[in-house]
DNA sequence: ACAAAAAAGATATAAAGTATCATTTGATTT
DNA sequence: AAATCAAATGATACTTTATATCTTTTTTGT
């Protein structure tokens, strides 16, 4: 089986042990986010669906699906580019990181998702802390060069 | 001297030093932004410049003003939420920082500028390097609660 | 004073995101 | 199976954020 189609599968488990479902429209838009392989706005999401069904999605649904999604953590918004990406650990976890980091190429535009390790944030904290702040972020985004475009 | 007084004398030379100059628009600009002293979107300076000074401004000019303060390091773009600040550091230094942590009350919208430690960037590089990535974000943004919301 | 360059104005429009109400679909109970 | 309720989607309109492009004004250097 191909790997989108596992990805699918564990997708729906784990929509269903939150006691939610994965929906046909849902479903359609993981699988274009998880095809597109890499970051996506919600309007070009939009249209690669309304293009290939030809039974049009309001731009509002869109936003609703991508929220929903998001919040499953099947996908990740990447708030410097307003883009959405598919997560890369639907396959192989079934719990998500606590915390994530995403290295974004600024030439291939190519992402990697990474858990940010105990260390990290502890530094992170420990600065914050410094400063009478008490750190909540939950996703970090780092751009940067990738060695391919090196 | 007010300290606003200060900081836009100062603001003024550092556009001189460069080169370039702080012009009455882009004063008018900066002056709001400090006088707002939190994040402000770029519409909101808008209004505000807009109802002092009865002459009114266009949205491209306010663009083009933030993007000339930004790139003095006068101000800062904060990305996640789309809004602008004025350096904290107008009457500090001459030179900024190579690298600025922004830590982000989620309560208050509070913002502290910090300048980001040796130790720190090195772990990140570090975590960015065994991913095989190179990183060049200059500026990172964290939310949290500060002490007095805390 | 005049030409070149920089800044600002004017106008239109694109892109991103939300509010709100109506309709459909799915699950639950009787 | 029919009735009911909740979740999801559709439809529509609108707000906010941002940019493209062309014109006019202001500043600077000669």
């Amino acid at each position: 089986m191909s790997n989108i189609e596992t990805a699918i599968l564990k997708a729906e488990q784990r929509c269903r042990d939150q006691g939610s479902r994965l929906t046909p429209r849902r479903r359609q838009v993981l699988r274009a986010l998880i095809e597109a392989g890499e970051p996506v706005s919600a309007y070009g999401l939009l249209e690669m669906c309304n293009t290939q069904s030809l039974d049009a999605m309001p731009a509002m649904s869109m936003y609703r699906i991508l929220d929903y999604l998001v919040e499953q953590q099947l996908a990740h918004r990447l708030v410097s580019s307003k883009k959405y990406v598919a997560c890369s650990h639907i396959n192989c976890c079934t719990e998500h990181f606590q915390r994530t980091h995403f290295l974004i190429c600024s030439e291939c535009s190519q992402v990697r998702e990474v858990e940010v390790s105990e260390a990290l944030i502890a530094s992170l904290s420990g600065l914050a802390g410094a400063e009478g702040f008490h750190l909540s972020s939950r996703q970090l985004e780092f751009s940067g060069v990738c060695n391919e475009c090196h």
